[in-house]
DNA sequence: GTTTGCAATTGACCTTAATCAAGACAGATT
DNA sequence: AATCTGTCTTGATTAAGGTCAATTGCAAAC
């Protein structure tokens, strides 16, 4: 296996180290990580951190690495993957301003299992694990806001693998859709994808030729995708690929025509 | 779909239900959850809880279930799984005694995305998810303890991703075994199938014949099978399996013959 | 305006694991 | 011992997705 080789280069490589200005970072909406921490507790973790601009293609934890930090994203995008040795990769999750990462890695003992590599220009803070280990002993509520956290990563990672396992390519970019139609406006009928074709191609564990037939099989259901753009032929076209999880939490659920994937 | 219907019967069936003696549970080997607990926060816990039996096949939490307890398997086993509409499950964990389950789940929110199934009778110590979420926030002890249990599952979710995505049966085969040769006994050259080998082909995203297909080309390579017994034909037979996260807890690590999937 | 480079698409072919269908085997039951 | 039950194994076939290779399309760079 020549060519691909992993990129072995230490990071921490051409990135401007700012210390960290605590109103560089909104912490209102940016987070689930602060929210409700008293202002004493928040200021403890702020003051202790820093922020650091990273460009596009940078590994930021390589696997391997010693976790020093639970890093959040303030702008960029970054996705977090395991990559097999053969060049094979796994993308895990793909994330944008907001988003935290490391966190969970830095409660696992041992070296980290999985890589970070920023996928745009990206601005992030990063807080010391050892500033976080210490404080959740302390703060019980940054410890329910990390669990509430990493449990979600857990839940995500399982519908992962059930995905992955019980649905055909086209199911999963159905429900991929879905997923991105609910969060991003339940009521528009455009969506938009945010990562590139590829990457959410190998997120839902499939090949970029695959992900490309999947898209024409939807089209031919009134989904059309172009370029980054998804408009639904109707606001129910995507109910069909919706499970019991997400129709929980879907404003037409109840509706006479919400017919979830397994209802019928 | 006829035949394997999703069972719909409400859970709590005929089950006994005795008042959690604090005696009934082994707390220093039995659970990561109680570790370094004060005797005040851990009695506080075990004096709400309740001991239940339940006998093997029986559902413990079902799929949409609101889940009101966090559970830790005393004695017997039990998995948790994602079933779709059309009958076909994905198995997440597959547990025996000392682990938890639901620990993740109570902090979600939203009802459970996942089921759970007695695999063999089993007794299950039950404590109240309110009481474990209410202590979160005054004990960062159990905080830190939960973390710690939540990210070991979602880093076994990440595994079974990368697992399911990057390799092929056979190495996703061997790669399990050698896991469970580690956390049974890296000197023994047997190994013991702790469960069912149906249920471990599933957990591992293939079909049971293709399970038994891999286990006959392992057979060609010195890792013999009867029954649920492993028997090794050398000590590094598995470490071809082995991953760079994996070697690095391996004793064997750094042995001229550690030659880890990926380095050769 | 042309060139270059990368991502995405398309088509032809091939490999792999799922499927379907028997058959073997062990453990329990009588 | 004989039957039954469920699990596992084995073989033949199929279909889904991967692979390979060529092409398109767009956007940035020249």
């Amino acid at each position: 296996m020549p060519g691909k080789k992993p990129p072995c280069i230490p990071s921490g490589t051409s990135s401007e180290n700012i210390n960290a200005p605590s109103q560089a970072v909104d912490t209102s909406n940016t987070t689930a990580l602060f929210k409700g921490l008293s202002e004493e507790n928040l200021q403890s973790l702020l003051s202790n951190s820093t922020v650091r601009s990273i460009e596009s293609g940078r590994e930021i934890v390589q696997h391997g690495d010693e976790v020093k930090h639970l890093y959040v994203i303030i702008e960029g995008s970054v996705k977090t993957l395991r990559a097999s040795a053969e060049g094979e990769e796994a993308t895990i999750r793909m994330l944008t301003a907001g988003d935290t990462f490391m966190d969970a890695v830095i409660f696992m003992g041992g070296t980290s299992p999985i890589r970070a590599t920023a996928i745009k220009q990206s601005k992030l803070l990063m807080i010391p694990a050892h500033i976080i280990r210490q404080q959740v002993l302390r703060d019980g509520q940054l410890g329910e806001n990390l669990l509430k956290i990493v449990s979600g990563h857990y839940k995500n990672a399982m519908q992962q693998i059930d995905s992955i396992v019980t649905k055909t390519p086209v199911e999963r970019l159905g429900y991929y859709f879905l997923k991105l139609h609910m969060e991003q406006d339940p009521n528009s009928m455009e969506v938009e994808l945010p990562f590139q074709k590829s990457m959410i191609a190998n997120h839902l564990g499939m090949k970029p030729e695959t992900f490309s037939r999947a898209l024409k099989k939807l089209k031919s259901i009134g989904i059309d995708v172009d370029h980054e753009r998804i408009s639904l032929g109707d606001a129910y076209s995507l109910c069909h690929y919706c499970d019991p999880d997400t129709a929980f939490s879907c404003p037409k659920h109840g509706t006479p025509d919400c017919k979830p994937g397994g209802c019928n």
